[in-house]
DNA sequence: AATGAATGAGTGTTCATTCAT
DNA sequence: CATGAATGAACACTCATTCAT
């Protein structure tokens, strides 16, 4: 019989394999779907009929469109979470030397979701706004906070030792955590409006770019010319 | 036959009247109800529910769902225009000495809508998103860009006129008109989804404040120091 | 007195001149929009906007959509009923010698209305239809019937005589009234919704013309050769 | 995995052919409720009912009420089609020998679809009308045009060949072929609604068989006393 | 595990009809 | 007499979700 059981870890492996994969491929289908046409406006039809599968095979794997979206959130807060990670380790090691290192690692810690996942971050940005917030059952909507807020935490710390090191100027470090992030949602999502679907990417790039360089410009002056 | 004209006089206007407070009360109950649910979520059954009438006598003053966000919306883009015209008259006056003054009165041109009409600009923010902005009907889409875009472009000559009289330090006007307008709705819409509904108006308004701030430092450091 | 009972005299006399030019400018109005879109898809709405009236005075005149139409039809039915007793006439009186001539005058008398009154006929022709008819009150139904039925009837008698008098052929007289009258509506139908809207009057005559030669043809034939 | 994959073959043949009866019965039902009510006063929650299913499941197997219609008229307009084109090749091939077989040819076959699809046939003449025309969706209406203008050709070459056979008398053939349709359909309509439901079919035929008898009567006596 | 089939509960919008003035 | 205002009842069509197989 040891081989037959070696038979079956073996099969269970590949099912476990198959079972991420089809997993994945749905929320790949539903990052484009939720990306292009919205949250309200997409249809579970339409999500598994870009994943080629059928709509019951969904609810399979997730429980509704509410999972659905707060999974596809998930790993987005975790990249995130874990840039500003090494952006912390880099603070405290001293590997941060000045107040626009600090800034732009914040930023581009937040940004980077968007130039890896520019769709999932659309996807975030939806529920920056209070009627899709409060579509969500409760239990997710506190799931996706506790996890949001980590990473807010986060960085606030960040800025406040920031602050303390004399980096940057002093600031309330829970308004300039909310500034930084309403400043990278409002453009991603002002220019996503704006461009016709295919508008060149490096577009919104140079109004983000423009955006971090006032931020760090308004943290850093007074700081800098200290030093 | 002149007190019986006068009678006819009088039932007119007190119609007109009545007429004005009854499309004003849909427009309440519809602004309520789009910034609690947002647009797609709404329904005109909730909408005239909240006004105290019946679903078909909204159709008798409005259009359509879309006539009536639009008509919800065009006050507020009034408002700002005509705050916006105010500051462009000091501007070009002269009374305008310095970048600060014109950074903070266009920001408040802007802001002045959410202050006086903070559900209506909920609203507006949702224009701001792709697939909402798609889901009207052409000739309504049209009216719109045509109104929200003559405020952005006096925004931008305002802003390309105070780097010419060296207010404000030199910047691409067209991104950084799309910054400041993006910093006021994400952190809005940041603050709004944040708070449960009644949070204090004033912790809004300190971010806002902070946001306000950091742009004109970054903008007019270098000018100032130059004077 | 007198003199005021004059006056109230003369009054009441204009009022019901006025009354009846209101009444016909409903039914005008009712007939161009009925024929123009149907009896279903109209509106009462529209009807009031093309008598350049408001909705409820309808009311005031006609019980119901039902009752309008109905109004519509008496005096199509009515000039029907005055030209075929004027064949009649004829008919008894000699005046009438030959099939042909009453066959024509037949078909003439059922097509005269299309020719005075187009619009008006096509309404008639809607009841041709089953789920119209049906849709009537059976009291408005009732009154329809029974002033069709007696057109039909003196119809048949004059057929009957014609066929007593061998100027027609022997036929079933029940029969041959429906099938003029299922032809002449079965073509005015058939050439109506062909025609784009404009389509030159004459060609539906031309239908009718051959139409009517046939069945001149086919009753006649064999009667007049006996002659 | 033989036998497997036979079960497999089986099963598929009955899901197969259960959704064929399912989309016949809703066809059915439709058929049904349209003949009855005609298709504007129609709904789809009647046909559902009738259909002993729930409205979203028509939407199943129907794109829209206008499908449902179309998809009721298209076997009826291909019944036609194909008796037509029995009855060309018999006049080509010589089979057909004198007019009275020409014009009874094209009459049956006009005719066969009232007698094997009553009800359709009502649904049919419906399009007879210009409101209800103007009502469907363009791609809809064409392909309904193209379908039934094909058989009109057919039919009016036929009639053509015949005169030039000299089988019938020469007419307009283009006038020719609207009377023999107009004459069918205005018989059928006239019968439907006089006879309250359940009337004797076979008085119905009765009426069109006489006029079938006068349009080849009135066609070939000429032609026939020529030979 | 996967799916074809089905549906309850909405959606925006329309319209004949009524009533207070 | 005339009407401005209002509405109950529909109606075509949609969608997230469930269930039998």
């Amino acid at each position: 019989m040891d081989k037959q059981d070696k038979h079956k870890s073996i099969c269970r492996k590949r099912k476990e394999r198959e079972k991420k994969q089809r997993i994945q491929s749905i929320l790949d289908a539903a990052k484009k779907v939720f990306a292009s046409k919205g949250y309200l406006k997409s249809t579970m039809d339409e999500i598994a009929m870009a994943a080629e599968i059928t709509k019951p095979t969904i609810y399979l794997y997730f429980k509704s469109k509410d999972d659905l979206i707060l999974s596809l959130m998930q790993p987005l807060i975790d990249d995130s979470r874990s840039r500003l990670e090494i952006v912390e380790k880099e603070l405290l090691s001293g590997a941060i030397k000045n107040g626009r290192d600090l800034v732009t690692g914040i930023f581009q810690a937040f940004y980077h979701g968007y130039e890896i996942l520019p769709e999932t971050f659309r996807v975030v940005q939806l529920f920056q706004q209070k009627d899709l917030i409060c579509e969500l059952r409760p239990e997710i909507r506190a799931t996706l906070d506790e996890n949001g807020r980590g990473n807010i935490d986060l960085c606030r710390r960040m800025l406040a030792r920031g602050i303390e090191m004399e980096l940057i100027k002093p600031v309330n470090v829970y308004e300039m955590v909310d500034v930084i992030w309403a400043l990278i949602v409002g453009v991603i999502q002002l220019e996503d409006c704006k461009g016709d679907e295919q508008k060149d990417h490096r577009l919104k790039k140079k109004t983000l770019d423009l955006a971090q360089r006032l931020i760090v410009e308004a943290l850093t002056r007074n700081a800098e010319q200290v030093i």
